[in-house]
DNA sequence: AAAATGTATGTAAGCGGTTACAGAATTTGT
DNA sequence: ACAAATTCTGTAACCGCTTACATACATTTT
């Protein structure tokens, strides 16, 4: 059996208030009872028991870390990037943190909360619903890469990111390019093609032959959607992919239409995930700092349960355009 | 405040003992008493508290995945794979999972080993102290894509796996055929390397011009060292790749070089990560399901945990050769 | 119908900490 | 040196649930 503060109060002389206090408010016991007290601790092998700490304190120091999206999504490295950034922020403050995917999140709902965690960050298309939730158990709520009145959010600068690289086409003498959206996130989506459409039309461009086209969100589709986009006669010179997974399908299908790249086509990608560097040409792509925003979205729950109240409610992490081969 | 068991044990006339054995064992109460429990748990909106009853039970249905491994670490598809075959397993248990991948792991260790979870599965290169602190805190150990004796492994067949990589490849008439090895988990170089000089051997290949190389872990090292592995004038007709990673860089290197693929050099991955898709050609990998290596781990582990005495010592999940264009 | 057996429920003592409050010890002021 | 102010420490109630043990109730057996 592990030694209990009990243990440490008996071994030490002190009062188990006292050894209570060494730990967690150092500053509030005399240096000297202090010693004793660690002392004990020591020789007992004494780790103070978080669930009992939990239990009186009623919170558990501990994070969530919630995937609202089907199919893969911790596997995905933009996913999987924000939740590397809440980690790191967690484990520094001494939070830990509890990952989930479950699709069904009612069931994984009423697993978190009955006070197992102290708030909790939603990624991907989390529905209104769930985060008021999770609010009436008062259970701190941020969202990531995603927007929502009423709840601090932490998203990407998709506009700039989106602006940057039709600029850069335009740039290189571009005038039809078209964007190959794939069945992402609805937001991400939403917020990629918008701002296409808006950069596009704030240059008077022409949104490339068949405009945006969708496709699923996986290279084969993507390499299909790309085939069929550019065997058309009026073909786009330049595709913006939605991400880079769509990118590299369009590469493949270029290649197979014996299209040079850059000099025949131009293909730009979003994200700017590991792939970017391991394609021919190199692509060029969007990136996003998703530790960043996850380091973010980690610092703002903190900082609500610490009872701040100039939590912004919107935190916008700016993307950089990283200009490789492919343009 | 949320409702208690007294609130419910109140409302519905029963001990609190009841309504305690109502949720966590309802057959031990008669379904009339239970249906008055369960109304006037609904009522109140009752929810057990998770922390109360870990308290009690000296057990939290939390365990953790803990990734041994410097640098970017869930970012790592193979070991996104890992945690997700876990998390869905976990899940599907009622067991939370708690994700650390803290480099400076006695931190870690001391945060984790105040009794707040049940198990850990320790991922990459888990030291034996490690281990040995985690079982004399009585936490239920797993290893996973490690071995290690006295704990149970769940490893990857990476003999099978290069073996059937070597065999496709001298089918195909390769005799010159170089392993490029990067600074992978110490574990899967050593697998990998001896199972590929061991494969050769067999077969009385030699092991290309240069042998194995070495090169770091990401592309560009990669590239470099497979650029001046191919320039010699007895250039391996076939590069392995320790990875998928190293695999690209191979790919551009050949590229660069004006080798065609795969008439020139036939290039062949590792863990069948989904850029061999985005890769042109497309590349053949050994395929790892490392969702199924978290399932198994996590599997074991809860074996672990319900007292199960009869857990393999080490569990083998098969590799599989996926042939594609690049050999 | 009483005794024997088995099942359902209640009582109360933990689980291992925290913290309000009170009392003791120390420091400060005069 | 003594009172007042301040800082430390101790006592004990509480956090919400589980479970051993005791008791009440229902069902068989004789």
């Amino acid at each position: 059996m592990n030694a209990t503060i009990y243990d440490v109060s008996r071994l030490s002389g002190v009062s188990t208030a006292t050894v209570s206090r060494a730990f967690s408010d150092p500053e509030r016991v005399r240096p000297a009872t202090r010693r004793k007290v660690y002392e004990a601790a020591a020789v007992l092998h004494y780790q103070p028991n978080a669930i009992a700490r939990a239990m009186a304190r009623q919170r558990t120091d501990k994070i969530a870390y919630l995937i609202c999206k089907k199919g893969a999504t911790i596997l995905d490295e933009f996913y999987a990037g924000i939740c590397d950034g809440i980690m790191r922020t967690a484990n520094r403050s001494d939070y830990q943190l509890l990952v989930s995917t479950e699709e069904d999140w009612r069931l994984t709902v009423s697993t978190l909360q009955s006070k197992q965690i102290d708030g909790v960050i939603l990624g991907g298309d989390a529905p209104a619903e769930l985060v008021s939730q999770f609010q009436s158990q008062n259970v701190a709520v941020v969202l990531v890469n995603n927007r929502l009145a009423g709840v601090p959010c932490v998203v990407a600068d998709e506009e700039g990111g989106v602006r940057q690289g039709v600029e850069l086409l335009a740039q290189r003498g571009h005038r039809r390019i078209s964007m190959l959206v794939g069945r992402l996130n609805p937001y991400v989506v939403r917020e990629r093609y918008s701002a296409f459409l808006a950069a596009m039309g704030e240059r008077g461009l022409s949104v490339g032959a068949g405009g945006a086209r969708m496709c699923d969100a996986d290279v084969e589709s993507a390499t299909a959607a790309a085939l069929d986009l550019l065997k058309g006669k009026d073909r786009p010179t330049a595709v913006f992919g939605a991400n880079d997974v769509i990118a590299a399908g369009v590469i493949k299908a270029a290649r197979r239409l014996g299209l040079r790249l850059p000099e025949d086509l131009a293909v730009m990608g979003y994200d700017d995930s590991t792939v970017c560097a391991m394609l021919e040409p190199e692509l060029t792509s969007v990136h996003i700092d998703c530790r960043q925003m996850g380091e973010l979205a980690a610092a703002r729950l903190m900082a609500l349960l610490d009872g701040q109240s100039d939590i912004p409610p919107l935190t916008v992490v700016p993307t950089q355009l990283r200009v490789r081969r492919s343009v």
